[in-house]
DNA sequence: GGTAATGATGAAGTAACATCACGATATGAC
DNA sequence: GTCATATCGTGATGTTACTTCATCATTACC
């Protein structure tokens, strides 16, 4: 039907150049994807401890163990006592990274702006409420396990 | 400026849900990610050179190795001799790698389909215009080399 | 016909995950 | 109070996706 690439191949595009690019910024710093998803969650949450940050980033105790243990001896975050459960650590961000955080919030607004100037001013609300419908419609199918497949192998091949 | 999520927050989730449901649908089967580019590749692109996938794929030579091993264990791809090249090695899909392929191609236009009748009606348009134009935007702004930042950490904290 | 580029792979290393086992602590039942 | 049980962090171990570097064919060039 579609001649052209799809809404999906274009999407799918967009998520890629978002990584690539993601990537690129960090290569060169001791900041990765994972890492940053750490510091981007305690700007939002606050101190927290290891287990609140597993749970929010939906990966495992053992592996914020790592994350944290990078981003401690790269000075981005702190592990402190909690002060009630003797069991548990508070993660904090440091100020030097509280400061960071600050500037890839600014960044992060700033290229938002930079891509909504691309959509034509007439577009624009249209261009918007299409992003939300796509967006919830995804939300939901990826909920409702597996309705939604970007692509499926349901057979395995000579296994 | 914007109260709400922002758009670039809208695409970054769509961006993960992609990535969701995409890992999601290949848990339980040999197929990844990785891998699953590479069959998709091969559909394109026909029968390839390791060093022709490695250079389409972005990714090292040695890591195609990799990962054509793992594809040839499963059935999903072939290796042969290069006819004239005998340094090369020519990776060609099984057939029932082949027929697993037309499916994906189904489903992901399937998904297309649906993602836009989620949009309503009238803001097709606009969107599917809005949408080629931040992509324009984003390929351009990766290609200027970090021009667009995502996120920057420009300093290192306490390095 | 000898040197240089090229194709695939072994070796070794990193990052992001996962699971399992374990020790320290909390908590709730009795 | 005490004791079983659940919870928090981490050591050990394994997988996948990558990388670079070295090696070994083979091919291409002068």
């Amino acid at each position: 039907m579609t001649p052209g690439p799809t809404v999906l191949d274009r999407l799918l595009e967009i998520s890629e150049l978002f990584q690539r690019d993601l990537a690129r910024e960090f290569s060169g710093t001791s900041l990765t994807t994972a890492r940053t998803r750490v510091l981007w969650d305690l700007v939002h949450a606050g101190p927290s401890t290891q287990q609140a940050l597993a749970t929010r980033l939906e990966v495992s105790a053992r592996n914020v163990t790592g994350l944290v243990d990078a981003l401690e001896q790269a000075g981005y975050v702190e592990r402190s006592p909690h002060p009630t459960d003797r069991r548990a650590t508070l993660v904090t961000l440091t100020p030097p990274a509280e400061e960071l955080m600050r500037e890839m919030q600014r960044d992060h607004h700033e290229l938002s702006a930079t891509l909504l100037e691309a959509v034509p001013a007439a577009d624009r609300d249209a261009f918007l409420r299409g992003i939300d419908a796509v967006a919830e419609r995804l939300r939901g199918l990826v909920a409702a396990s597996g309705a939604g497949r970007t692509a499926a192998p349901p057979i395995e091949p000579v296994p």
